[in-house]
DNA sequence: CGCGACGTTGACCTACCTCAATTGGCGTGG
DNA sequence: CCACGCCAATTGAGGTAGGTCAACGTCGCG
């Protein structure tokens, strides 16, 4: 498994080794839709996933519910417990799902001795926050179908970073009312779209599982670009986190986006082509 | 000025001396639209603005583009420099704009001299990430005019909190393109929805001045709860914060929202006529 | 074998978009 | 001081993406 290898490029063995025994020792499981984090709650526990999916989430009083975003298996559900805030959002289970609650005391402790287990958690919330992002940019500005796609397709590229695609297949547990919570649209239309995308041969979802013969099909119809996700960034995780701790800086490597200047028209607005100079 | 009395109380006046001329040092001119940071770019400074709006945003390749995020007077850019990676988003001057321009060994020396400071940093960081939630929440959810009622009321508030509203009023500069780009909607259809609440004594925008007459009635049509602001919690920020940095931990006071369950499986529960209308 | 959750489909409706023209404010140059 | 020109705001008419409602199919499971 790659994602394997790569955690022990990335963590010394005793480092390993000790994180995976806490995870082991403190698993906990909860029954599909069952709150792990409330809102407004003080947070206890740090939440692991470890198998099956989580989901943020916020509410509106009437009912209407926004997913914020799933947090797949191996991923940390709430390391914003150090905040001592109250969480501003709420996570529940997706379908059945294994987590370890590693409460704050022993995550201190963690972090203590694992210094660069406190690395990659950090780069995990960086980059979770770069989804973040782009999931406001696809429910302002894509349309149903390439919304449904992106989706897919985030999920489909994050597993895949994780090693956990094999043969264009991967676990897809949320249901297609799930789904339309996450993309700010209706069980229906979600239905429609995934009906279109099938004929299109671009996805099958079947059994849990999501099939993607052709992903840089699907990605051309979700104007999916994955660099947001920060895949193979992890190799560089060494050097880049120590700039958070340490001092200097080598910078990742990666070549710049395009910064297309737009067509026409009232809405798709060309905004002006802006130089980012001063004065 | 309440605001900075209370920045008095959280920073030694030591630290806040350095912080300001720091900041008076670099300061920096940007034209309307112009970009502080374009996306894909390494940061090379830490922006923060002093005068004017800055705006976070990012685009589609057929030029659609969406606002994350309105930075206000005060607030600063990206913290994110010191990640190292490149940015994620891009940000503009909303219209004439003032920033101080701090490069990274500045930053890092200051950082280290005024701790203070690096936790009030840091809260904003965290209230910023909040912000992002609640900011997807209505995109997904809320219906044209809730969104911009609600974007209005967040505004709002932030100024209020920062001392900068004065006889119901405060700094709105942006155009209705501008809105339009950061709630999802088109400018006709913001145009709209502003005459809506104008009629109903909701708003009224002029002059690059913003005039909420009423903000609870206003605060109601956008089903907009102030907590995620986590306003007044900069008063608790010194007790907070250590616990971020040092050990213990008193956790802020504040009464817990409502956990509404989950209610029937399709989407729009008739939300609650929001008569923004005559009345 | 019957219930309950999920997926699917059709008919219809409306919130929001598109296109297009007009108005008003304001800075600029004559 | 006025006329021009530009940009933002405004308004109307008509179109469509996506929502709503309601029924039916299907699968898993006790």
């Amino acid at each position: 498994m790659p994602f394997t290898e790569l955690l022990n490029t990335l963590m010394p063995p005793a480092e390993r080794m000790r994180w995976e025994a806490c995870l082991a020792r403190h698993a906990q499981d909860y029954a599909r839709n069952s709150d792990l984090v409330r809102e407004g709650a003080v947070p206890e526990k740090m939440h692991i996933v470890l198998a099956g999916w989580a989901q943020r989430y916020k509410q509106l009083e009437d009912g209407r519910r926004q997913i914020l975003g799933f947090v797949l298996p191996g991923e940390v559900c709430n390391l914003d417990l150090f905040t001592l805030m109250r969480a501003d959002h709420s996570i529940a289970a997706v379908r059945t799902l294994t987590v370890a609650e590693i409460d704050r005391d022993e995550v201190e402790r963690l972090l203590l001795d694992c210094p660069h287990l406190a690395r990659i958690l950090c780069l995990g919330e960086i980059i979770a926050k770069s989804r973040q992002h782009e999931w406001i940019l696809s429910l302002g500005q894509r349309v149903a179908i390439e919304r449904v796609a992106h989706l897919l397709c985030e999920i489909f590229e994050r597993e895949r970073l994780r090693g956990r695609v094999r043969g264009q297949r991967c676990d897809f547990p949320p249901t297609q009312a799930q789904i339309a919570e996450a993309v700010g649209l209706t069980p229906v239309h979600v239905n429609r779209m995934l009906h279109e995308l099938r004929r299109g041969q671009r996805v099958e979802i079947a059994n849990r599982r999501l099939f993607v013969p052709d992903f840089d099909a699907l990605a051309q119809v979700a104007t999916f670009d994955a660099r947001y996700l920060h895949g193979g960034e992890a190799e560089q995780l060494p050097a880049r986190a120590s700039a958070l701790f340490d001092k200097d800086a080598p910078a990742g490597v990666r070549p710049p986006p395009l910064g297309a200047p737009p067509s026409s028209s009232y809405r798709r607005r060309p905004h002006p082509p802006s130089q980012a100079q001063a004065r």
